[in-house]
DNA sequence: TTTATAAATAAGTATTGACTTATATATTAA
DNA sequence: TTAATATATAAGTCAATACTTATTTATAAA
């Protein structure tokens, strides 16, 4: 995984539109009209929204007529999971595990 | 726990100088001038992030001398992980973990 | 075919954010 | 005291970002 990837998963759930779009998308997949009637901001603004998500790899798009449907893209977030659990075992004070961890794992 | 706070803490860790202070101190506290040594910015854009990561309640400060030692604030990504679970929980499919998470957690 | 609809893209704007250098503040050492 | 050091704050700059309206593209319906 590169940098920049991982620098574009962690933009991309910085704001808080996109993770509204993100939980919305846990109740099945959306149009990019029924997500713009969630938000409070214009069509092409959620367009924009939606193509940070799909290039951090977080949403997939299937095409039906004039529309698209997003949806989530399982387990795109484990990049963030395996970040947080390095923490989360410093502050278990599971330390041995924390060492194994950073060996294993690119910072 | 209020949006802004929630807020706060996804656009810390969104910025890549920010995450490599984190990691540094899981190796334990350190002062303004050793995490100026490991980041490539000057001293005053490092005690700027470290504002940022302090009023997003992820780490702490000790004053000693004319030094400052922060460390790591143990589980204060809790509201990271919580917010990774709901999508852990669907993508496991384990659907009735989730009804429940959802009933009980703010998103 | 023409018209309507759904979504993406273009282009422009205003705000935010990450830096810089200069300076202020606090503390220690000479 | 005076000078040196560690850090924070001030002020300004530049780039990135989150929006807007206008337009294009693709598809479906009249």
């Amino acid at each position: 995984m590169s940098k920049t990837q991982h620098t574009d998963l962690f933009k991309a759930i910085a704001d808080e539109n996109r993770r509204v779009i993100l939980t919305t998308l846990l109740s099945g997949e959306q149009s990019v009209q029924s997500l713009t009637d969630v938000l409070s901001v214009s069509q092409p603004a959620v367009s924009q929204h939606i193509k940070v998500l799909q290039t951090a790899g977080l949403i997939r798009c299937r095409k039906d007529g004039r529309q698209r449907f997003y949806a989530l893209v399982p387990h795109s977030l484990s990049e963030l999971s395996d970040w947080l659990e390095t923490f989360e075992l410093f502050w278990e004070d599971r330390l041995d595990a924390l060492e194994t961890h950073l060996k294993t794992t690119t910072q």
